[in-house]
DNA sequence: TTAGGATTTG
């Protein structure tokens, strides 16, 4: 990451970030505060800023917060006063970016990288482990392990075999930063496999850049430019390599490169030859996991659909697992590179050939453009990102892809279907038959089977199995799938396709039972598939097993409830209208923003914790969001304001009447105390406005207490002014009313005789603000809700001024009554130290709706006209 | 070579 603090003044700074970073909730920024600061934040949008200002920034703390917050410009305020330097303020620690890297790349299987080049900079980030070498600095011996050298590919050679077979390619990199330096150039050794990739990919002209090599000392001295050592590349060496292409842009070089990287053209699924060998690009309308063939590789058949509407049933074999396409689900995109064409029963079939590659991609309209692969190298550039997107827009409403996938709670007897679910445990039945123990952290409706096992054929952590006993299912699975099953990992996430659960009664029940089982064979895609961590799927249902509380299940099998949400059904929240049946999160999740939903949700967390932490300031015009300044705030600028003498000349006008007074202690201040009339008249306290002069923070607490409005000032030649907007404009009852510093235009005092000599004066704040030029800011509460249901977890946020808790946020600093009354709330909605299943259920309304910038955008959720039922505040 | 889509019958 990029990011300048840019100051604009002593007292304030930007920072400012070009960079956004794929996942910025998975890549934060880390950002030391050096000296005191309330953030105030431009935000289009506030929700998404509310962790960052829930903290309270002192000097040393260390917060992080997404990235995407930093490009849209935070500003922070100083406290401290004088000439901070930007620097003093608030400094950029270190941003972590490997996760990002990762998800795009697999680092451990792409040796060899292509970084796409957008606006001259890397669309995805080198790993931050890595630091750049100065090529003149290379010495024989050291440690470039987490050192990259950068340069241009000037010259390379064909790639060779050396006497041991192995593949070695040699490069000349031109260090492009020093072009002047006597020595600019370095012979870079590729070897093994490496090589061979590197040999297809450079082209002349394109940055390349080595990390983890080793250098070599020329035996010799040199008299050319030559440096004096070699780099020695290569992937047992940990070598990792990123050569960075410019899509779109050729250069002249190019054309004389020993070796191009081809350009592909991709076949339609209606123009394929008998006899061809071809690229093409397909959406899955049928597959078969991989499976064991009764050759010597594993085999995976899969059915392609195009938009010319024919298809292709491919067979696919290769003797390594992971070189198989990784589809997961019908209406996966695929990329077949060299994929042989023939023709059988009369139809076009595809086969693997030699040097068969495929992407896979998920079908989603919107997801992110990952491909999944095995292959070292792959080319992928923006027109093919296009392909990828057209192909998900067609299949979106030319593909039946098969409803939401099935749950434990949903199976019903004599049925297939897939199950996405946690392997558990595990044992060798027979020959023929193999158990999978599995859950997905749902109840099946039904009395399920065990299969016996000895306790010592059994595989898998005993006591978790004992914990879920009860939600744990038996798998059967036979024949073919036996040996894949064995190799299963106890703990892994996997797609089991086509279970069959069948209804059947033993001798000695009442009840019939439900058997699950896969079946042999590989008819209609039946088999198991192993889904990686990364899968969307997977996330969500390990966040889904994460959240549950499995002492919590046990007590409700006790219960002997068929349906436990029925036990805990006292709903908390009430809302205002009725026009929507509820949705689950998961459907709210996987559904386009903005929208509008009912939820019957439970409350699993929330932030902050300590309550007071959610009131903060609100600007509805410029949308901003700030902390409440504390007394200190106040005091400091009340102060500051002590210095300046009451100018007499102001005293005593035709709207109100001022007196002096000189304090009894040692410093001997004035204060000046100017009371607004009414009808050239003094008013009763509780109905009189005053402004304050030289006042200190405890005086005009006790003036506030007996007058209905203070308004601390201070004079200038002319006219009496409000203090700086840090300080409250105005204070009435308990409350301390701000203004926004952006939108403010702050007015003559004087203005506010035209309220004085109003019918009634009612001093309302808003009038008051109006007439004084201020933007008045808002006290709102903003919380943010970790909301649970069956199907997942979802983060909403509050933002709220009173509807929510019947509580005006603008009070709650300086009630204590109200304090208790929201944290009962609190403690109702969520109680502490209950389990997850033990939580009430609450009904609420949520939105979605996008927030963008130029790269991204991102839902969020945030709850609205929803009320606190009146029996639990 | 293997599979060539089109549910086991345990």
């Amino acid at each position: 990451m990029h990011c300048n603090w840019k100051g604009q003044g002593e007292r304030f700074c930007h920072l400012i970030c070009d960079d956004v970073i794929e996942d910025p909730i998975k890549n934060p920024a880390k950002v030391k505060v050096n000296t005191h600061f309330s953030p105030f934040i431009y935000q289009p949008d506030h929700l998404i800023v509310q962790e960052l200002i829930a903290h309270n920034l002192v000097k040393g703390y260390t917060f992080t917060f997404p990235l995407v917050l930093i490009s849209y410009k935070l500003r922070f305020f100083s406290h401290a006063d004088g000439e901070k330097s930007e620097k003093e303020l608030c400094e950029c620690l270190a941003t972590s970016q490997d996760q990002s890297t990762t998800d795009l790349f697999d680092k451990a299987a792409m040796p060899v990288q292509l970084l796409k080049i957008v606006k001259g900079q890397s669309e995805t980030p080198l790993p931050s482990h890595l630091q750049k070498e100065n090529l003149q600095q290379l010495e024989e011996g050291c440690d470039y392990t987490n050192k990259y050298i950068q340069g241009i590919v000037s010259l390379s050679y064909p790639l060779t075999k050396l006497g041991d077979g192995t593949d070695f390619f040699k490069i000349v990199l031109q260090d492009s930063d020093n072009l002047s330096s006597q020595i600019n150039s370095i012979h870079v050794f590729i070897y093994g496999k490496m090589a061979e990739d590197c040999a297809k990919m450079i082209r002349h002209g394109e940055t390349f850049i080595v990390a983890g090599f080793k250098v070599v000392k020329l035996p010799t001295a040199r008299e050319d430019d030559r440096h004096g050592c070699n780099l020695e590349v290569s992937e047992e060496a940990g070598s990792a390599i990123y050569i960075c292409t410019k899509p779109g842009t050729t250069t002249a070089s190019e054309t004389a490169s020993v070796s191009v990287a081809p350009k592909y053209v991709y076949t339609p699924l209606n123009h394929l030859k008998d006899g061809t060998i071809v690229n093409l690009y397909g959406v899955v309308k049928f597959f078969k996991p991989p499976y064991i063939s009764k050759g010597t590789d594993y085999c995976s058949v899969v059915t392609l659909v195009d938009p010319s509407n024919v298809k292709l049933t491919c067979s696919l074999f290769n003797g390594n697992l992971d070189s198989l396409p990784k589809i997961y689900k019908v209406g996966d995109i695929v990329r077949f590179h060299r994929i042989k064409i023939r023709e059988y029963n009369g139809q076009m079939q595809g086969i693997t050939s030699g040097g068969f590659a495929s992407l896979t991609f998920d079908g989603t309209v919107g997801a992110p453009i990952v491909p999944r692969t095995s292959s070292r190298v792959y080319t992928f550039m923006d027109e093919e990102q296009k392909t990828v997107e057209e192909l998900r827009i067609w299949a979106a409403s030319n593909i039946s892809i098969s409803g939401p996938a099935a749950k434990l709670s949903g199976v019903q007897p004599m049925l297939f279907f897939d199950l996405t679910c946690q392997l558990v445990g595990k044992a060798k039945v027979d020959g023929s038959s193999f158990l999978l123990k599995v859950w997905d952290g749902t109840k099946c409706p039904y009395p399920t089977w065990k299969v016996p096992v000895e306790a010592k054929d059994l595989e898998g952590d005993k006591v978790f199995l004992h914990q879920l006993r009860n939600l744990a299912v038996d798998i059967l699975v036979y024949d073919n799938h036996v040996q894949l099953a064995e190799s299963l990992k106890i703990g892994s996430f996997l797609r089991i396709y086509s279970i069959h659960s069948k209804q059947a009664s033993a001798d000695n029940e009442d009840v019939s039972h439900i058997e699950f089982h896969l079946h042999g064979g590989t008819c209609y895609g039946r088999g198991i598939g192993v889904l990686p961590e990364s899968n969307p799927d997977v996330k969500e249902l390990k966040a889904f097993l994460e959240s549950l509380d499995l002492t919590v299940g046990q007590n409700m099998e006790s219960m002997c409830s068929m349906d436990v949400d029925s036990t805990f059904d006292n709903d908390t929240v009430l809302t205002d209208h009725q026009d929507l049946s509820n949705t689950e999160l998961k459907t709210i999740k996987n559904s386009s923003a903005p929208r509008q939903y009912r939820i019957r949700a439970k409350l699993r967390t929330y932030k902050p914790q300590k309550l007071h932490q959610s009131v903060k300031l609100h600007c509805s015009k410029c949308n901003s969001l700030q902390e409440v300044p504390d007394r200190d705030d106040f005091d400091f600028i009340l102060r500051g304001s002590a210095g300046t003498a009451s100018n007499p000349e102001l005293h005593n006008t035709s709207w109100y009447e001022s007196v002096t007074w000189t304090t009894q202690d040692q410093k001997q201040r004035e204060i000046t105390i100017h009371f607004v009339k009414h009808d050239e008249m003094l008013q009763h306290p509780e109905d009189t406005l005053l402004m304050v002069e030289g006042g200190t923070l405890k005086e005009i607490w006790k003036l506030s207490k007996r007058f209905k409005c203070i308004i601390p000032v201070r004079s200038t030649e002319d006219d009496l002014k409000l203090l700086d907007l840090s300080a409250p404009f105005l204070l009435q009852r308990n409350v301390k009313y701000y203004g926004c510093k952006q939108c403010s235009a702050p007015k003559p005092v004087k203005n506010l005789s035209s309220l004085a000599a109003e019918q009634q004066p009612s001093w309302e704040p808003s009038e008051i603000a109006q007439v004084l030029g201020i933007e008045l800011l808002q006290y709102v509460f903003i919380m943010k809700f970790t909301l649970v249901d069956e199907t997942g977890a979802l983060n909403a946020y509050l933002f709220d001024y009173e509807k929510f808790f019947q509580i005006p946020a603008c009070e709650i600093l300086t009630n204590n009554f109200l304090q208790e009354k929201m944290q009962m709330t609190m403690n109702t909605l969520c109680p502490p130290g209950r389990k997850l299943g033990d939580l009430p259920w609450l009904e609420c309304f949520i939105k979605s709706y996008n927030v963008r910038d130029a790269m991204k955008n991102q839902v969020y959720y945030q709850i609205f006209d929803t009320t606190v039922a009146e029996d639990v505040v």
